[in-house]
DNA sequence: CTGAAAGCGCTTACAG
DNA sequence: CTGAAAGCGCTTACAG
């Protein structure tokens, strides 16, 4: 140390305004002289704050997941956070697990993209003031602060879309009723159907995890039965894209023979030409941090943040376009 | 604290094999009742070791990145550590600061899978021995250890394709000449166009940055000119989706009017029937994972760990099994 | 505006 | 096998 105290130089790399700037540009040059780094462990003990966020995921490797990730990377840097990533691969019998491995990274706070609508564990962390955002999906007891996209109302204008193309017999094969975001895409479903008084089939409804494979399966069973729809709607745009390759197999065209819509506008369904509802990913993950930093920072923990984004209808070739017949 | 110190509490947290196993028991089981969790930040401050390994790649939301942390987050988990992410888009200017910001963090070591060919800081973290892995890309310099697939090879064997299908006028829209991956694929290109008696021609060479965007702008230039390809090698398969859009614009179809191939097989390649080069992704994000684990526990750094993959060609509709001409 | 000192909550030689 | 004590390298009241 040359010249002032330990006291000073922490005082300087801090910004602390009450230090002569004098001294403190001499220190600021030493240390780049020095290349002297502050040990981040060090710092990080003595404030009590590890600028580190956990966020859970089903799976990275999933775009939709990934485009969130990058929305929440992002306004975390920006607010001097780190985001540090565990996969779940919606494994409900292993979320405390992770969980519990996340909070022994000692991450400021948790943004949960994959919650069940039952968690138990996680309705606990949140009485226990935990910080914590929800995303994507929430808690079927609506506690916690969440940002996600109005599923019901999505599926609900993506059935209206088939309707009003004229499709009648339309078959679903959603997400697992684990999930919100499954749950409330069959609600928009029915709602939809029902509005237009068209019966609810249960032998078209299928609910299936989120997943090209399980999507494939579903609609080989769907196309291969005596009843076969006129139109399928996928819960997510990877149960679209194994509907596809389902059809792909059968030979059926996609949509002279058969429409399809998915959920997500992940690029997968640009470039499959799907129709679909987009969601912010993006932004859902950007609100997310600023609300869990918030949080973090201001100790604020009465309000209530409940953000439901609008869907959007991205209307493609897969099903759009169209007469009715 | 009920019954014996604060060492030997520790020590049982820590499986210290020399504390009486009953002992032992009696404290595990009031570690549980009260619910004490060590805290992270002072652990890893008196360790000096905080588990958390760095990740830099272009975008965490391309596929391609995102598949690859995945590998590297599951082998992580394995090894009790945990991945820190930073995307760079490739910003090859702001390269430095995103490694300033990634030891800010008390990283134990970091995994570049965006490294540019001549990158000056990283050769410097390099040579001061701080643990580093390379996936994806490499130096030119050949400095560091990496995990890369074997491009050059790839690129040919893509190329070769082409020309056994009895394509000639092959144009290829590969990536910058910032990094070996492109570097390395025009290298393939050309080679096999020269080993099987075909003059190149600079008019069908284009080098633009790795994006569906630039693919489709530089495709564009390619179909619209009087001199129009018979086949495109597109220097990934963002690129190749590029092309597929332009082609699109033009009524041009895949494969009849124009053959295509990419690199990289994401699962766009997949669901696009693109035929393209296959990446172990996950593969080679466990095996960077090894590396550097083993460099932070073992303190190796005379290795050389240099692993070239093997390149896996994967044949799909957007040119191949058509009959030569 | 600056410094001495305490403290953050663990781990780990060291001594017993 | 167990404990007292030092130490990890910062930050931050507190006193001046």
């Amino acid at each position: 140390m040359a010249g002032v105290s330990h006291t000073t130089v922490s005082r300087v790399l801090n910004n602390d305004p009450k230090v002569a700037s004098e001294t403190a540009k001499r220190i600021l040059e030493l240390v780049q002289k020095v290349e002297y780094r502050p040990n981040p462990l060090a710092r990080r003990f003595a404030r009590k704050r590890s600028n580190l966020i956990g966020l859970l995921v089903s799976d990275i490797s999933n775009p939709f997941y990934a485009e969130l990730a990058r929305g929440i990377e992002d306004k975390a840097q920006e607010c001097g956070y780190h985001v540090i990533f565990c996969s779940t691969d919606d494994r409900l019998d292993r979320n405390q697990q992770y969980i519990e491995i996340m909070r022994n990274t000692g991450v400021d706070g948790l943004i949960f993209a994959s919650v069940g609508l039952h968690d138990q564990h996680v309705e606990k962390l949140i009485e226990d003031r935990l910080p914590l955002v929800l995303v994507n999906r929430k808690l079927e007891s609506e506690k916690g602060d969440y940002v996600v996209l109005d599923n019901r109302f999505g599926a609900y204008q993506l059935t209206q879309h088939l309707i009003e193309h004229g499709y009648r017999k339309i078959a679903i094969i959603t997400g697992p009723s684990d999930y919100s975001t499954g749950v409330e895409r069959l609600r928009g479903y029915r709602e939809a159907l029902k509005d237009h008084g068209i019966a609810i089939r249960d032998t078209l409804i299928f609910q299936v995890p989120f997943s090209r494979e399980d999507g494939y399966r579903a609609a080989k069973a769907l196309l291969n039965g005596a009843d076969k729809p006129e139109a399928i709607f996928g819960g997510n745009d990877h149960i679209a894209l194994g509907v596809m390759d389902a059809a792909d197999e059968f030979g059926i065209r996609i949509p002279e023979d058969l429409a399809l819509v998915g959920f997500d506008d992940t690029e997968y369904a640009k470039s499959m030409k799907l129709t679909t509802v987009s969601q912010r990913k993006y932004e859902m993950g950007s609100l997310a941090v600023q609300i869990l930093v918030d949080y973090i920072e201001n100790k604020v923990n009465g309000y209530a943040h409940r953000i439901v984004l609008e869907p959007k209808l991205m209307i493609r070739q897969s099903c759009g376009g169209h007469p009715v017949r």
